[in-house]
DNA sequence: ATAGGATAGTCGTTTAAACGAATATAACAG
DNA sequence: CTGTTATATTCGTTTAAACGACTATCCTAT
């Protein structure tokens, strides 16, 4: 049996390989749903990554956390932290500070609104992600957990460079 | 026990559901992969995008395909072909045409260096996704697929425009 | 025929991503 | 101490994505 993205695609010749079937399906089905998160996040002026920093930094609590130590814990990669904060920090919803003991670390630390702004979106998320997957059902969500998790222990790439 | 993608962005607090550790893994492994796929592309001035746009036009042949139907058969939606084109027109590798019979329609056709540049590139393609996922077996290729396709199947929202 | 509406692309503009160079501070070896 | 190297962040620039408004062409029902 052909799989189902080859026939949204209108492919007129199935994949080359289950690998690349997979990576495709992967990258379609992330693209769908990230979508869908994005629209619900715009109206509050947030996109994703902005909305995955304000929750990072909601974990950390008054303490705050380093730029750097936010970029590492993003869920999609981003160098740039400095703009992400500048627009955070444009809305009210972060500060930033020198760290005392080294003054070339950044902290950033959430304000109450920014934390008041995080608990609503995180009940609309909730709901999203709910509609989202749970028709998968409980056993079938655990299994593609750990898949996904799986598919991220590739070997890494040799290169002179990383020999 | 605790999942992987808890460990990895450190966080204090476990997630809130099993569907929203299900997105955000899928978010964070096909950002992971995806960025694998830009690098192989990127020396050959193409985006996955534009690669993918390419592949699609190999596979119409000669007869081409209007822009409308490239932008469907995307594995991830983008929403203007005009310059997707227009960057892949500036290098040789597609050429445009107005339709005869519906001078609105613009079909797309792939050039021949163009159908050489993807030839090559698909080898190279191969062998990556290969790396990226061969590890898992077939088996649970074969159920990650599954899932990956039924993980798309979700309820469209509800929306006073959307009854 | 022809006005109204649908369809196919294009283009302007704002916003964000990617990449690398630059700056500032710290750590350390001699 | 002092030059060297490493680290943390910022900034300039190029490139691409997002969103709408706009143009041209076609279709269809009067």
């Amino acid at each position: 049996m052909p799989g189902l993205l080859v026939h949204e695609l209108r492919m007129s010749v199935p994949f080359a390989s289950r690998e690349m079937e997979a990576v495709l399906n992967l990258m379609r089905t992330a693209d769908y749903l990230r979508r869908e998160v994005a629209e619900l996040l715009s109206p509050h002026g947030l996109s994703p990554s902005s909305y995955n920093v304000l929750r990072i930094l909601r974990g950390a609590g008054t303490a705050g956390l380093p730029c750097s130590e936010v970029s590492q814990r993003l869920v999609t990669h981003d160098p740039d932290i400095t703009r992400l904060a500048d627009r955070l920090m444009a809305s009210g919803w972060v500060v930033r500070d020198r760290q005392p003991g080294d003054r070339r670390v950044v902290v950033l630390r959430i304000t109450p609104e920014g934390s008041d702004l995080v608990v609503r979106l995180d009940v609309d998320l909730q709901d999203l992600h709910r509609r989202q997957l749970s028709h998968l059902g409980q056993t079938n969500l655990d299994m593609f957990i750990r898949l996904l998790e799986q598919a991220r222990q590739s070997e890494p790439v040799t290169t002179p460079e990383n020999p």
